[in-house]
DNA sequence: AATGAATGAGATTTCATTCAT
DNA sequence: AATGAATGAAATCTCATTCAT
């Protein structure tokens, strides 16, 4: 460090690659990141082993993330717009499909993003202010979902509703993360036809 | 310095406290060590502040507990006792109460111990395979009261319907925890309607 | 780092040696510090290297400086008594010594503390607002001389002169360590005359 | 990174820049060059912000100025340049002048160039050897100075006094640098008043 | 047995310099 | 020739653990 500390303006976000191979090498230190961090947590994870897992020095790693936290946001980001296409797409099924295929698609949405939701379910336990926003805007998506289907809904059941089907849309990841053969499967059914019970109690004439 | 990398071979268990003077001792470090690590995170939390928290000198400290993973375990040892003795007096109620009843014990188990159960949730989400055993160990014990409660039940069954709740309860406490004022109680109440109604669908005659 | 960042508080100054193993321990990385800083500079000097030529572990250097900027200020901080004490000192000597003596005496002041002052002037030349108060210090010390020996001195034209002659004194510094031979000898000379002629005319009769 | 380690041998001087628009760039990386060392000092100053504040690409500024060393070197260059003119200039006055404007002279030199001096300041404070250079040249030019209003002085006289001079002279800059207000105008009148003190009496008949 | 000072491996981050485009 | 993305050596600082007292 350097006796005048004030520097010019170290970046806030991450930078955006501007060549092809930069855009390959963020994706390949996206990906190395997130499974080093689903693997041994945030903060056991080494900005060394990110680089070296993608085959990048570590100067690269710093160049496109200035700093550990700005890669966890990152992650986060890139995955809250995957979340937000998911939900898109379900919100265009509209009232058509029926309930127990609502119950499925929310509880699908983050399991098929298997490899982008583990990182996030390791970063979200970590929690900064920052990352606080996630839960916030997911649940947020919820709660329209369910009252576009029920708009009768108060608001605020909706939200209550809304947190409730985050934490279960989380142990299903957990479960087909921790879990492996027969127990992993049973699980998963078991906790399926719970949601559907009880969105149907709830959303059901 | 990280959670899985342990950097000397030591003694495997926390040395048994011998006179009455050492049990305090143990005591006020468990306690410090689970307000410390619910606070800053497992990683984030030094064994300095740990000790210097309890008013023990460091050495007293590794006395007790030979480094940082041992007291880890320790504390989830202890967790797993109050648990366990949790689930032998909901066993003690027997097949009188309530379904609804039984949906409520299991959901305020662990968060009427709270103070000791945010470490370990924090613990928990550091995935060594030590760890791994607690999940084991309460599901068991959930299927045993979900099979007391309705032998017909077969064992898979129960098994996984106990994985279920074990995730519920946790999703319980971390909205005790993580949320405040209505948004918690609403959420909080909407997660019982759900354990409830999912229940008595499956216990209920 | 970790992800919550605050830490219970970090220490604010150096360390008092408790042992006396310490107390040798932070002579020596003193001692160290000061000849590195003195031949490289403040910024160009490492941690590493102070601890090395020290024979300390670099561990060693942190728990008695917690960091680089601390181990300036201590430095300063040593350097400022012995100053002190050369001022009083010189202020012993009182009204009796000759105009020609105090001059002496003031630009032998900072040359006789040799191995000391040159790490101070190296890192007086970094100006953090911490170190801008040392200047002050001396000069009112300085000032107090000069009223001492002439009370008729309004308090301006002393802080003034003190102003002056505190770099004078740091000019003879640089001299004696930047130059050799007959160079050196005769430029201090020079030096010493001037002061000498200037004193003459502003506190003599 | 540091004042005194190259990282590997490279060109040894600056590139001499053949066209217009060069000689404009080159110009402007040297200002913003000596703006950045100014307000942070040399270590602490980056060549990225040297080449952003002069709105230049940063290999623009290594084609020029193959590493940091060079950079400072050429700045010193450009103010040796600057500092010759000006005792030329002086010279010119012949002996004419009075010995009051003559330590008049010699005193605002540097301060007349203070843009251009404050980085030389700095960069003079961390002493390498090809930095040295500087000293003796500047000491020079004042005994020729000297010699020519007193012919009778002596070479090694003239030398000493050069260096006494020299070193008045940065401290003349240093007071209207770092200080302010009537401190800084008092005590440049003080220094002022001494340097003509001490002129008269080696000058004057 | 008890204490807490001492240790050093290892983590994060910066930036001068190079060289592919 | 010009650009600025990429590189990796090196600096600062932390803290689990040991062991002299």
């Amino acid at each position: 460090m350097h006796s005048n500390k004030s520097r010019s303006s170290s970046p806030r976000v991450a930078l955006e690659p501007q060549r092809r191979h930069g855009r390959a090498r963020v994706a390949a230190l996206m990906q190395s990141a997130a499974a080093v961090i689903a693997e041994r947590g945030f903060d056991a994870t080494t900005m060394a082993e990110i680089a070296a897992r993608a085959g990048a020095p570590i100067g690269s790693l710093y160049r496109f993330f200035p700093n550990k936290e700005i890669l966890a946001q990152s992650l986060i980001r890139r995955y809250v717009e995957l979340v937000d296409e998911a939900f898109t797409k379900i919100e265009h099924g509209g009232k058509s499909q029926t309930i127990a295929a609502l119950a499925d698609a929310l509880l699908d949405l983050m399991v098929d993003l298997h490899g982008e939701t583990q990182v996030v379910v390791v970063l979200l336990d970590v929690h900064s202010p920052k990352r606080r926003e996630f839960r916030a805007m997911v649940r947020q998506r919820i709660a329209r979902l369910l009252r576009l289907r029920r708009p009768r809904l108060s608001p605020a059941t909706a939200e209550n509703m809304a947190a409730v089907l985050l934490h279960t849309m989380k142990a299903m990841v957990r479960l087909n993360t921790e879990e492996k053969g027969e127990v992993r499967a049973g699980a998963m059914s078991e906790l399926r036809k719970m949601i559907r019970l009880y969105l149907a109690r709830k959303l059901g004439k």
